[in-house]
DNA sequence: ACCAAACATGTAAATATCAACATGTTTATT
DNA sequence: AATAAACATGTTGATATTTACATGTTTGGT
């Protein structure tokens, strides 16, 4: 149902961005639950210009590198909006080859077995560090839930910066809902190999 | 890479199927972690025959209904086994079209956001109670940890019927590691959901 | 005897996705 | 001055996946 049409166009809701951005963009906290490689982005981009829904302007970077910077139209800003408010049924299958080879468990000796999920949890547990790094990166931004309420005074501000409360109208919402929910999933997944590692010894 | 390929092995290798069987697997547990649709699978399996993976006989269901019964190839289960023991590296994304909608949530109303939400846990509670009645279906299959090292007597083998441990050679292992795994999931989703909902209210 | 649900197998067309091909510029480092 | 990494945009071909089209049988219930 073209969901790379409206993660773009979400991307694009906030500011314009270039097709290697919006490749970049992927590589940042939402790859964890939407990408696609350029060779999917760029023919999108030409077709949601031919709908109407985005529109670019060619920009010059240094002497002569054009780059189309792309912004969202009414039309496209208005399509989003429906999509974004749409509830969705549940997904049946969530693809995962790993879980796949353990159903078929019957299939290999101990020690492949062993191999196999000892390398699964060495590679998530890496993943794990990864999003707790970004998470604690990310969340110096918001104010405290003890300082949300406090009276400001100059002196407060200056010492919070721009921070906000974790809140419906904080900007970095979406940020943190994003790295928070793949932090679960990741800590969920380690959880429940440390629980079964133990078949394979 | 070919997953549906190893997907129909690994069914195959237990026991043999029907194309329809196929379909019906996909319905139940793995199906959580991997699926296709009947029109992928019947092209699949023709090809997996043209590559001498597997082999079909003709059955005849009543009067005149023919099924095609598949079975493993030695060739086929050399391949299986090969994929099977192979580890894989994480992939980058695991795509959910829910979160998308969350890191785009400042283009949603305070209302929309809420209902939105409230739609996903209620239909994430709906699946995590059909696992978990699943789950308790499953157990009874395994004689329980403190049985496992009794000495046994006829009255007891009788009692535990054709149960065994939870072990690595138990032939329902990778049965019970998909539907826990599948458990967990849904349990972290539901948790995660519900530590956030109170940002809508 | 009728009917609905489940059983059973396929094909066609559209869409989505990925790997590889293809080309060139800019920036930072050595 | 050379080079590597990052920036930047495309196309092509192969696969994977879904939706719809297409047809027919068997089983269980009324």
């Amino acid at each position: 149902m073209r969901v790379l049409k409206y993660a773009i166009l979400g991307l694009l809701y906030r500011q314009e961005y270039s097709g290697y951005d919006i490749t970049s963009q992927f590589k940042q906290e939402i790859g964890q639950f939407w990408s696609a490689k350029h060779s999917q982005i760029y023919p999108e981009l030409r077709k949601l210009v031919d709908e109407g829904l985005i529109e670019f302007r060619t920009q010059i970077q240094g002497e002569k590198l054009e780059k189309k910077m792309y912004t969202i139209t009414d039309s496209g800003r208005q399509q989003l909006l429906t999509w974004a408010a749409q509830p969705e049924s549940l997904p049946e299958t969530e693809k995962d080859e790993f879980m796949l080879k353990m159903y078929f468990i019957h299939t290999l000796s101990l020690l492949e077995a062993r191999t196999l999920f000892e390398d699964q949890l060495r590679q998530r547990r890496a993943k794990l560090a990864d999003l707790q790094r970004r998470y604690e990166q990310l969340m110096p931004v918001f104010v405290s839930e003890e300082n949300k309420a406090t009276p400001s005074d100059r002196a407060h501000e200056h010492k919070n910066g721009d921070r906000l409360p974790l809140q419906f109208n904080n900007p970095h919402l979406g940020h943190y809902l994003v790295l928070s929910k793949a932090l679960a999933r990741e800590q969920s997944y380690v959880d429940w190999l440390e629980r079964h590692v133990k078949l394979f010894s």
